[in-house]
DNA sequence: TTTTGAGTTGTTCGA
DNA sequence: GTCGAACAACTCAAA
């Protein structure tokens, strides 16, 4: 019986897994085959910390696909060679995979497909990803969607995606065991080991992202509408590592918050989950934007913010990368950041409007310190939410939209939790105080134990300037044509 | 083709 | 303390 080979990418998982499903439906022997291959990432190769959570990932998934009869092959890329080889050594007659959307990724694929094919091999590629891939909607003009509501209107309209696909029981190896490479010879693993707080923080792989789905419906959905926002509580789904190596599909959350949405009786509830379902979308948005337009990795989307007068100043990049702005809640969130390779969303807003506006630090820094340093760093995520803030990008900020990270520090950490946690200097300074140290009367920074500028920095700048400057600058390029 | 309504996530100021 | 308006036009999507 014919041999299949899974090449699998960002879909590390066995739960509605079209290609997986598709080769195993053959009746055949199944590959599956991870090629690393970073090479061929469009310059955007995965970041530390990422390459971290793929080592974990990798690990597990490995388990559980030996679990099921058929290991998982490690290969190192070029990715079309070693294909082709490992089809020649397991007599494959196909290779399945499930799409990818960045552009690079596709650039690659789209060249590997008709190559393969030329050597013999039966190709097929699935939609497994997304709810909605980009180019199955467009504007009755025929033009891409630009603005998120209209884009999720059209496609919530009749859309119910379809039922998630079980796991495959069984997988049959094949006859000859085809040549694998070790985990450790991809280097995913740092050395030295700084990734003990990414460890403490997630589970990793397809059966965290079962049981981290399963605890937020239980304990966080009902509440999301106004949970989502507050970084003291856990009231997000930190769902996006998993969702970016595809350890869990948007269609089983789509699936299982409607089930639960539909047990839920009271109309508040049933809106909360309506919320998290848009944040679905946003995705999707995303993924859209970046294949229409995929430049805006490193260009803005509007070509006048070409000449918006950005600032070099990498002594001022390093402070904010490390955490030492002065401001409490930015400082807070690039430690946990640091620290467990994620951060809040209402934070990353927090601190991104920070770099962009209160620094005027070109955003390109800022998304290739979060790519580095995120465990969930993905490209049309990623991308879109600093063109956003910048408001160079498709459906933007306002210019005038400039967080001030005290008041937003005081209304989404009330009590000061969250800083505390992640600025021990400031373990004992009264919430009064937490967000505004520089404010603090001198007795109660002493009773606290902090001294402002040694175990605390004193705020980089003031953001009252600091927004002036800002709106400044943007006035500049409002001025401009393009 | 032209028109019209609308657009994730805020802040500040002054009544 | 609370509330509404101003912050500016511009671009998008659909009728």
């Amino acid at each position: 019986m014919a041999t299949t080979i899974v090449w699998l990418r960002n879909d590390l998982r066995l739960t509605d897994n079209r290609a997986l499903h598709a080769a195993v439906a053959r009746g055949g022997p199944v590959v599956p085959v991870f090629v690393f291959a970073p090479e061929e990432e469009g310059g955007w190769a995965p970041g530390s910390a990422a390459r971290y959570w793929l080592h974990q990932s990798l690990t597990g998934l490995g388990a559980a696909l030996a679990a099921r009869g058929s290991p998982l092959v490690l290969a190192r890329g070029p990715s079309a060679p070693a294909l082709a080889a490992l089809a020649t050594q397991t007599g494959a007659d196909a290779v399945f995979w499930n799409r990818r959307y960045e552009p690079a990724a596709m650039a690659r694929d789209g060249e590997i497909a008709p190559r393969l094919r030329a050597g013999g091999l039966h190709v097929d590629s699935f939609k497994s990803g997304l709810l909605v891939e980009p180019h199955e909607v467009a504007t009755r003009a025929g033009t891409p969607f630009k603005v998120f509501t209209p884009f999720w209107r059209h496609c919530t309209r009749e859309l119910e995606p379809p039922a998630p696909l079980p796991a495959p029981v069984e997988l049959r190896a094949p006859a000859r065991r085809p040549a694998s490479l070790p985990l450790a010879a991809f280097g995913l693993e740092p050395r030295p080991d700084w990734a003990d707080g990414i460890r403490r923080a997630w589970q990793f792989g397809e059966q965290g992202a079962i049981d981290r789905l399963a605890q937020f419906i239980d304990t966080a959905l009902d509440d999301y509408a106004d949970g989502r926002d507050r970084p003291d509580l856990e009231g997000g789904s930190r769902l996006s590592p998993y969702l970016h190596f595809g350890e869990l599909s948007p269609a089983t959350i789509w699936h299982r918050v409607r089930a639960a949405q539909a047990q839920r009786g009271r109309m508040s509830e049933s809106r909360a989950a309506a919320a998290y379902l848009r944040q679905i979308w946003w995705r999707e948005f995303a993924h859209h934007l970046l294949q229409h337009f995929p430049a805006t990795t490193d260009a803005p989307l509007r070509p006048r913010f070409a000449g918006f007068p950005w600032i070099e100043d990498a002594g001022a990049l390093a402070r904010w990368q490390r955490g030492q702005t002065g401001y409490p809640i930015v400082d807070a969130g690039m430690r946990e950041l640091w620290v467990t390779g994620w951060m809040h969303n209402r934070v990353r807003m927090i601190a991104a409007s920070f770099l962009v506006k209160d620094l005027l630090l070109p955003w390109q820094a800022g998304a290739r310190w979060f790519w580095d340093t995120l465990v969930d760093a993905d490209l049309a995520n990623n991308t879109l939410g600093w063109q956003w803030t910048a408001g160079c990008g498709a459906d933007a900020a306002p210019y005038f939209r400039i967080f001030n990270p005290v008041s937003q520090g005081r209304r989404f950490d009330p009590n000061g939790t969250y800083v505390r946690r992640w600025l021990p200097a400031l373990a004992h300074l009264p919430a009064a105080h937490v967000h505004a140290p520089w404010n603090a009367p001198a007795n109660v920074l002493a009773a606290a134990g902090v001294r402002l500028g040694e175990s605390y920095p004193a705020p980089m700048v003031e953001h009252a300037w600091a927004r002036r400057r800002a709106l400044a600058a943007y006035d500049r390029v409002k001025a401009m044509r393009g």
